[in-house]
DNA sequence: AAACCGCTCATCCTTTTGGGTGATTTTAAA
DNA sequence: TTTAAAATCACCCAAAAGGATGAGCGGTTT
């Protein structure tokens, strides 16, 4: 509301500036036409006008820059309560179903060979997700990649 | 860098443009100085020209205007009952002080080598510490002794 | 003193895990 | 339809983890 006024306002003044300028570049036309340095004046009084409307239209056109800025909100939760998976910390990970299936068998303390059985793929294709997963989790070990997932909600912590 | 290339390449085109005007100004100023339009046109050109410097002017003046999205992230807390350790676990399964400190470790995400720095032994130290551990706990690989200790309430859970 | 235990460390060897790269295929979205 | 992302697999190499075994040291218990 306030920018949309202020850009009128802009907008206004430009229309203002612009009229008195007609009625300046007649004047001059017609009072005193053989003015010594009319031209140069009249050229430079078109070269600042029309800077100015580029410099206001540009700043019309574009498009403002984003920035994010994450704010952490305590969340108060009962551990007796079913595990919520946090489907937020996943789309901003980026993370697969598949990359969490495998994630999900490494906490359960299987091997890559025992969860390639599982999933029935091949043990470099388990390599590949789990390299992937650490990328997108920020860890260099799954022992680290369990831990961090369960701190984002991404695994049903471990009760005994 | 992209972007500065790009702006860049901005700049030498604005570079040759206004070149190219000069010639252009010159060779009508010299040649058809009587042309019936040459001021129109003149100031037309002008106009153009200081209308797209003053867009690349204020590209280039205007600091990024940011918009600020706040995401609220949720971080989980637990008001429970804090963690008690299953002392008669540890005892049936003659756990060592040592051992459970490798364990906690271990299930920060730790590897054997950070392990042993902060223990101040030898890597050996730590590799025998856990195969021990993975004897008492009847487990055959780390993240397997993690799982097993938290739902023996071994080590307290993770808890997002 | 002998036996035992926890802690320490070593060596040798194998398996597992992880990093990097590249390729193909399937699937989903624009 | 073109593009983009997911899922699949391979190969190579390096680092970490694990298994097996032996051994020394400082305590406590008997």
């Amino acid at each position: 509301m306030i920018e949309k006024l202020k850009r009128h306002k802009e907008l206004l003044g430009y229309a203002a500036m612009m009229a008195v300028l007609m009625l300046l570049l007649r004047w001059l036309e017609f009072r005193f036409l053989i003015l010594e340095h009319q031209f140069e004046i009249y050229v430079t009084i078109i070269a600042v006008f029309f800077l100015l409307f580029g410099i206001w239209l540009a700043n019309k056109i574009t498009n403002p820059k984003e920035k994010t800025i994450i704010v952490e909100k305590e969340v108060r939760i009962n551990i007796n309560e079913p595990f919520i998976l946090n489907e937020t910390e996943l789309e901003l990970r980026k993370i697969s179903k598949r990359e969490l299936e495998v994630l999900s068998l490494m906490a359960e303390g299987l091997s890559n060979n025992e969860i390639a059985e599982r999933l029935f793929v091949s043990l470099n294709t388990v390599k590949t997700h789990s390299a992937k997963l650490f990328e997108k989790l920020e860890v260099k070990r799954r022992t680290q990649a369990i831990e961090t997932a369960k701190k984002l909600g991404l695994l049903a912590p471990t009760l005994g």
